[in-house]
DNA sequence: GTTTAGATCAACT
DNA sequence: GTTGATCTAAACG
């Protein structure tokens, strides 16, 4: 299969521009889609039709009274997506900082929930094709960073794969939390 | 049956 | 104090 991974480590390094503020991609989590019990798309509905369309394309959910971004990664029969789950705010900090708070530096962006406020992502970006140069769009890639693996945070489901990549050493890059019912870690293997 | 809005609470800062 | 691919309930088709 075309290996959701390396588009999940394709995307580190990269800068995400929202709304006005751009930050530089530290950590992602692969969704194998239809063969993944914790991705959306498992249960193809029309919700999740956009993870079965053409790549790079955002997908918004909610979570918690707050947002999350996906990248769409294709291929179409395997509807895909890639978690943006943190980054490093690189321009716009007064607008990020206006719609934060007063927080520190490092923790502007770091999270789901916070990436897509610091970026101004909502549901009404859902579905924006993040190769053009709208409000929403991904750029090129500033650095080719040192990458590290591990499970997913917060997944009930499935949370023994190793799909959660992050920049190794980067302060952005939210602890690893794993869900109170997901069952006994199991060794890799 | 599916989607969305709010709530909840253990783990993190 | 803050956060979140969870959880439940109500609205929708």
């Amino acid at each position: 299969m075309t290996d959701v991974t390396e588009r999940a480590r394709d995307l580190l390094g990269r800068l995400l521009h929202g709304h006005g503020v751009v930050a530089r991609i530290t950590e992602v989590e692969a969704y194998g889609g239809i063969e993944d019990p914790a991705s959306h798309a498992f249960t193809r509905t029309p919700r999740s039709e956009i993870m079965y369309g053409p790549p790079w394309r955002l997908y918004v959910y909610r979570i918690h009274g707050h947002h999350a971004a996906n990248v769409v990664t294709g291929p179409t029969e395997q509807a895909a997506a890639v978690l943006i789950r943190a980054g490093e705010i690189v321009e716009g900090h007064e607008l990020a900082y206006e719609r934060r708070g007063a927080v520190a530096e490092h923790a502007l962006a770091r999270g789901p929930g916070n990436l897509t406020k610091a970026l101004g992502i909502t549901s009404a970006d859902l579905g924006t094709e993040l190769l053009d140069p709208v409000p929403v769009f991904l750029g090129e890639r500033v650095e080719t960073p040192r990458i590290v693996a591990g499970p997913r945070v917060g997944v009930r489901l499935n949370a023994d794969v190793p799909w959660r990549f992050w920049v190794e050493d980067d302060p952005t890059v939210s602890a690893y939390r794993r869900h109170p019912k997901a069952g006994a870690a199991q060794p890799s293997r």
